[in-house]
DNA sequence: GAGTGATCATAC
DNA sequence: GTATGATCACTC
């Protein structure tokens, strides 16, 4: 693991040298193996980027950069730049939900301050070959804020009705919901439709990616 | 071909 | 199960 960049500016510069290079030499350096296909691996780029970058935080519930309040994203691109995949930010709470309100919630907290880092992700490309593309420090606009606080407060609000079950991933103009397990089968607690407790599968937000690709279009000067 | 719903690995 | 990291793969 690289040591923890102490500035944003360290950070950047750190990322800005990672552009360019494929994963198999970052790979290499980091003395990992590259797996045949990221089937079983999904989490794999995203972990060589952390430990590339130094980032501190592991499996904990803090942002990858935890002094610099900075989340570290990969986002997979085709040829021409755009998002391949939705943005996976956190689960979404089910219950305990009274007072919750935008200013507060979790996700908005991780969306604050973001490294989105582009990779190649066309899967005809052998996953060592995939080149690393340029950082981006984003935190959302005013604008960008809205669109996702709009869709934030209908999906609680469906929530916090009971209504978990009939969301689907249509809702939602730049934020959807769906589910974030292990399978099928899991099983959290959420509300029914008449308040009462049920068991459902638990969901995660995920930014759509013409949302995504907003962002890299709007802040990527190319 | 795109988009939604399902899934994989790992630590605790 | 929940948290981290996301992509797979089936249906439309």
């Amino acid at each position: 693991m690289q040591p923890t960049p102490k500035t944003e500016q360290e950070l950047l510069m750190r990322a800005n040298a990672l552009a360019g290079m494929t994963l198999g030499e970052l790979a290499q350096i980091a003395n990992i193996a590259v797996p045949p296909d990221l089937r079983r691996d999904k989490g794999w780029v995203g972990q060589l980027l952390e430990w590339h970058l130094g980032a501190s935080a592991g499996s904990k519930p803090v942002p990858d950069f935890t002094e610099l309040g900075i989340e570290l994203k990969t986002i997979p691109v085709g040829y021409h730049g755009k998002p391949l995949e939705t943005t996976f930010v956190c689960v979404a709470p089910l219950i305990g939900l009274h007072g919750l309100c935008w200013e507060n919630s979790h996700i908005r907290h991780k969306l604050a301050r973001v490294l989105w880092v582009p990779v190649e992700g066309e899967r005809d490309i052998p996953l060592a070959d995939r080149h690393v593309g340029s950082p981006l420090l984003w935190s959302p606009s005013p604008e960008e804020e809205q669109q996702l606080r709009q869709d934030w407060e209908e999906l609680m609000d469906m929530i916090v009705l009971g209504q978990v079950e009939q969301i689907t991933a249509r809702h939602g103009e730049v934020l959807q919901l769906r589910p974030k397990a292990a399978n099928s089968k899991a099983q959290t607690e959420a509300y029914g439709a008449n308040g009462q407790p049920i068991k459902t599968l638990p969901r995660g937000f995920y930014l759509k990616t013409q949302f995504t690709a907003g962002l890299l279009e709007k802040y990527f000067i190319l």
